[in-house]
RNA sequence: CGCGGGGUAGAGCAGUCCGGUAGCUCGUCGGGCUCAUAACCCGGAGGUCGAGGGUUCAAAUCCCUCCCCCGCAA
């Protein structure tokens, strides 16, 4: 049992671990700093995120700012005096005066091996570039966004056909192990800190909706990245002529036919949907026609068609 | 009250507006053809049409209530 004061401030269901990993680690966990509750989903209810209803199973008082460095925000977390304080996907940027707090400074958990793919989406970009091995990454947060210390680094490889989706929840649990190991080590003054070598960093932009336009003008290995990358969210899309057809798996094949970038050059319940692309085609294995469900495009095709010959996107 | 689409055979859909024997593609089972096949031909099984109530001689179809699924937007 320590005696450390922490603060955990994350968002989303990535965070999730690295807290149950405090709890059930037995550290103090005197306060949890989500984003606020928005409206979303059918009706647009308000909507708890993982983080919050977590913290609250566990009896831990939960703050929600809409911005966490303004006054109101700066005080709370002075008033919680933590000793250090944890983030992990919180998806705000905390200020100097915040930082200033912590007597033992802040502790963020990053899903990259930094210095690459530093920024808000790490997984997703990693998988859209086609990377095989991916990992997690302990810091000393600063002012910077994902420039501070690292601390420590573990990697994992990333399965051939892995979406961002699944590979999300492993990538958590590994960050939630090494939290605690960082944690220890930083308790017994042994954590080795590292500056990130800044000739190899990269920065990634937050992921956006037209981000999942798939781009047949691209190789057939790019376009099937895109789709594992934005799976599940913000997802891949081509555009037929009455709407998006979302694609959730696509696999790169064999071209023998002709046809221009985005050309349906096969569309049968029985060969399935295959459209050609820069230098080969992809086959769309799974998609979801607007209003529908997603199912398999040889399902779909048993009850719908789409002619050979219709350009995506075109 | 954010906007919208949908629930019909194991799968995916048509039929609903305009009530009148439940249909298509695929799968499945049996048979045939073929050197052979995911091909082709013939035949069969398989459905409380999401649930409940109402109108009617008659409801998948019209009216009311409820349940479930999904798209957009956030």
């Amino acid at each position: 049992m320590s005696e450390l004061r922490i603060v955990f401030m994350g968002t989303p269901e990535f965070a999730v671990p690295s807290l149950r990993a405090l709890i059930d680690a037995g550290y103090n966990v005197v306060g949890a700093f989500t984003q606020p509750d928005r409206p979303s989903g059918r009706g647009n209810k308000m909507t708890a995120c993982p983080v919050k209803l977590l913290a609250g199973a566990h009896g831990i008082p939960v703050f929600q700012f809409e911005r966490v460095r303004r006054p109101d925000g700066l005080a709370a977390m002075k008033e919680l005096a933590p000793d250090l304080v944890v983030t992990a996907a919180f998806g705000q940027i905390l200020s100097q005066a915040l930082l200033d707090i912590p007597k033992l400074g802040t502790v963020n958990v990053h899903a990259s091996l930094l210095p690459k793919y530093r920024g808000a989406a790490p997984i997703n970009w990693c998988i859209i570039q086609g990377e095989t091995v991916s990992g997690v990454t302990t810091m000393m947060t600063d002012a910077g966004i994902d420039t501070g210390d690292m601390l420590l680094q573990r990697s994992l490889p990333i399965e051939p056909e892995e979406t961002a989706g699944e590979l999300t929840p492993r990538l958590a649990a590994l960050g939630a192990e090494l939290l605690i190991e960082t944690i220890q080590a930083i308790e017994s003054g042994s954590c080795p800190r590292t500056k990130q070598d800044e000739t190899q960093m990269s920065h990634q932009p937050m992921l956006k909706k037209e981000l999942g336009l798939i781009d047949f003008h691209l190789d057939a290995r790019r376009i099937v990245n895109l789709v594992r990358g934005v799976n599940p969210w913000p997802g891949a899309y081509a555009m037929l002529p009455e709407g998006a057809l979302k694609v959730w798996a696509a696999r790169t094949v064999r071209c023998d036919f002709p046809g221009e970038p985005g050309e349906v050059v096969q569309s049968s319940a029985k060969q399935g949907l295959i459209v050609r692309c820069r230098g080969g085609a992809v086959e769309l294995i799974e998609i979801q026609a607007p209003n529908a469900r997603r199912m398999a495009a040889k399902a779909y095709l048993m009850g719908k068609t789409i002619e050979v010959g219709t350009v995506l996107n075109g």
